[in-house]
DNA sequence: TTCCGGTAGG
DNA sequence: CCTACAGGAA
């Protein structure tokens, strides 16, 4: 038993010890059953449609910005078919305050006629969801995770930021492509439930990991950030 | 690698 | 005022 726990995976150019991943996922999840932000396509009556619509619009947007027009969006476009029906031009207009309007609403339209045309179906593999109109490495893994309810990492800028301040830095600049990110997102979020555990660290790089004034004393998982101890030593030193 | 964009928060 | 944001394609 302790053996397998001390077990230790090579996870791109650096190791990671099984346990290190079990007790980060047990401190996230406690933290998380407190402090889990809510959303309408978080909603237990959310369908994939919601959900994988929602992650179109989060693209390099705030999820409290989405929030804001999240009822409208969805009150105009139900289903895949209405948007799918609905002008490029028309759904530009509506995304405008959203902003990259005119990258997304043609992306957006793309997929959504694409999936009536497979009367509502998505590919199985991750290869052939990745040859989807609009879909890249993020989208890719959304469906994954809410369609096919694998576990897949919403591995964004936020949960690289987590990632790498608790287990240590990639290697890459472009995190989409970083095999130890995408690797270690992987490792985290398979477990019983792998929604939860995606959420989770997306909450806790939006409430306490944050990219600009990370509010460490207050993270549960703080005893073995690398981060934390890092830059409590620097202030020390300064003093 | 670069660009797209309106918006909320510092 | 400036920055950062649940990325993808050219």
């Amino acid at each position: 038993m302790k053996c397998l726990l001390n077990k230790r995976s090579k996870v791109g150019h650096r190791f990671v010890l099984d346990r290190e991943i079990a007790i980060f996922q047990k401190k996230l999840s406690h933290w998380w059953r407190v402090n889990a932000r809510e959303f309408p396509w978080r909603n237990d009556n959310a369908t994939s449609y919601h959900l994988i619509v929602s992650e179109l619009l989060l693209q390099r947007t705030r999820a409290e910005t989405v929030e804001l027009y999240w009822p409208k969006f969805i009150n105009i476009f139900s289903d895949w078919d209405t948007l799918a029906n609905t002008s490029e031009k028309k759904i530009c207009k509506i995304l405008q305050p959203l902003g990259l309007s005119r990258q997304r609403a043609p992306r957006i339209k793309a997929l959504a006629v694409e999936i009536c045309t497979e009367k509502g179906r998505f590919p199985q593999t991750q290869e052939d969801i990745l040859l989807l109109p609009g879909v890249g490495q993020y989208i890719a893994n959304a469906i994954l995770l809410f369609v096919h309810d694998v576990p897949a990492p919403l591995l964004d800028v936020n949960m690289a930021r987590v990632l790498e301040r608790y287990f240590g830095s990639r290697k890459l600049v472009d995190i989409r492509f970083d095999p130890y990110l995408q690797s270690l997102s992987k490792m985290i979020v398979t477990n019983n439930d792998p929604r939860m555990i995606n959420w989770a660290i997306l909450d806790l790089g939006a409430l306490v990991c944050k990219s600009a004034n990370p509010i460490c004393n207050q993270c549960p998982l703080k005893s073995n950030c690398r981060h934390f101890h890092r830059s409590g030593r620097s202030l020390r030193q300064r003093k």
